[in-house]
DNA sequence: GCGTCGATGGCA
DNA sequence: GCCATCGACGCG
């Protein structure tokens, strides 16, 4: 599962000559459309279009009038299936990552880089560690009490060791 | 330390 | 009307 393997993975953001490098800690898997958590589950919409393409691209959306919030999108093109990046340890520089709207604003991530290929190098792009096995926790996903059944399930994965969780 | 609530705008 | 959030506030 995408969302597993994206913990300990490298997210880099160049901005002009400087460059951000932040460690994921905290991620949240939503499987496609019977997921009624998942935006995908309302169909195939202007925003939630890049849910549906190629895995790696960046599913960037707005919310709460405030708050842009960044996934990747993952599984075969068309299942509708995205991974919403929650917390980050900044690498080199001092910041405060715990929470999917704090890690965007620090990132400077908007809807500018709605449908990004984070694959390969750029403004913003993943860097894959070159080794280490950590240990990885499963628990419920945040914030979706509306998604009936689907509210139980332990699709949210956390490096446990981390202090830049967005809750334990 | 907790729970509650307002901000603020795009979306269906 | 609701929302994959955050931070301020009141409590005692």
């Amino acid at each position: 599962m995408l969302a597993e393997r994206l913990i300990g993975t490298f997210l880099v953001r160049r901005i002009g000559d400087r460059q951000r490098l932040a460690r994921i800690v905290e991620t949240e898997a939503y499987v496609g459309p019977e997921d009624l958590a998942s935006h995908s589950s309302r169909g195939r919409t202007k925003r939630t279009e890049v849910m549906f393409g190629p895995a790696g691209h960046a599913y960037v959306y707005f919310i709460y009038g405030m708050y842009d919030m960044l996934n990747i999108v993952a599984g075969k093109t068309g299942s509708g299936q995205a991974v919403l990046i929650r917390a980050a340890e900044p690498i080199g520089w001092e910041a405060d990552l715990s929470g999917p709207g704090k890690l965007a604003r620090e990132l400077r991530i908007t809807r500018a880089q709605n449908g990004l290929d984070l694959t390969t190098s750029g403004e913003l792009f993943l860097r894959v560690p070159s080794a280490g096995t950590i240990k990885i926790v499963r628990s419920k996903r945040i914030g979706i009490d509306y998604a009936e059944h689907w509210k139980h399930a332990l699709l949210r994965f956390t490096d446990p060791a981390s202090k830049a969780l967005s809750r334990p």
